[in-house]
DNA sequence: AGCTAATCTTTACATAGGTTAATTTTCTTC
DNA sequence: GAAGAAAATTAACCTATGTAAAGATTAGCT
């Protein structure tokens, strides 16, 4: 159970009263194991705050193939950030795979609270800046580093979190399909 | 040749003091082709803006192997994005493709503006989310489509500039071999 | 505990794409 | 325009990984 506040101190300080007027803009909402935050098809409206669970982000191709863009846990944000942001169709689904305790705000009124508070925009500039710098990383990896890599790499990361979800969802995550990462583990193995 | 004025006009307006400011950090450089702007070992400390010509980014593994992260032509700015944000060592080569006209300047007399001028910040903060926007229609791609897929959508979006610099380089901003892409050609040219 | 569904592994086969090296084509430069 | 260098293609071979289907294992009810 993660505090919002928290969370966004750990980025830059923000004075009370900016804190005061974004708390004001989240609500508490419960999602359960196999609910959606959103799914694509509408322009995205709302951002989220996992305060607890775990979200995957997928993108679904032509043939319904399903990629897992991010494997979300506590704390973090959610919503369909690159839609938020440029207005376009949203192409992501995010979905619980466990039961997860959100804050949810409207995006646009969040986003109008920085000519009040440039200290919030600091706070987002600073945010889109790491997220971009995690993206990166993670492009880099999907094209340097081999499936058995990335999965050892992910297992150092995010400990645990693969005895907490199904391996097809961390499969898909790392770029491969189920099978292959069954190879891989039984090579781990010997 | 491409004003760096209008590129950040165009991404969000600013103040006339504010642009007095920002353009007074910044400074001609020429790049020969072959000449490198970034190389990895170091934490980045400049920016630059390409007015003219193409850069590649690139990152090398253990096995001195390269891969193309970016191919870069005017208008954009470059520089070792991630390391600038994070602190942390550089971990980016960029190498001039042809000769390029710069404008450079320090990255953190340059944020040091934030401060004084909140819309600039706010420029700041929009293309770091479309930085991120991109990373991510990146990553989906390069996982989600076949390697002719990339190559059509490079020359879709990119037209004309796989005249311009060795196919090879391309094949590596494709994420795939030159030999790999040799075949594509050849499968498309039937 | 036992039943069912979900998940994971294994097998068999197909293919995209890597590597290396040889050959051809294109670009530079004198 | 000829010589040499750089780039692109082709061929031969190999491997990682995909797909489909069958089995084995585990988890979630009631």
């Amino acid at each position: 159970m993660v505090s919002l506040r928290d969370f966004i101190l750990s980025v830059s300080p923000i004075s009370e009263s900016a804190w005061q007027d974004i708390n004001a803009l989240f609500q508490p909402k419960l999602l359960r194991k196999g609910d959606y935050f959103i799914t694509e098809g509408k322009t995205a409206t709302q951002i989220g705050f996992i305060c607890s669970g775990i979200v995957r982000a997928f993108a679904k191709n032509q043939n319904g193939q399903e990629y897992n863009k991010h494997l979300f846990t506590a704390p973090s944000f959610i919503g369909g950030y690159a839609s938020l942001i440029t207005g376009n169709i949203n192409k992501i689904n995010q979905e619980a795979l466990t039961d997860c305790e959100l804050l949810v705000a409207d995006y646009n009124k969040l986003t109008a609270l920085y000519d009040k508070h440039p200290d919030f925009e600091r706070v987002a500039r600073k945010l889109a800046e790491f997220f971009f710098a995690a993206k990166e990383q993670r492009e880099i990896e999907l094209v340097m580093l081999s499936a058995e890599e990335r999965y050892l790499l992910f297992r150092e990361r995010m400990p645990g979190l693969e005895f907490e979800i199904p391996l097809y969802h961390i499969a898909s995550y790392l770029g491969v399909s189920a099978v292959q990462l069954s190879r891989i583990r039984k090579n781990l193995a010997r």
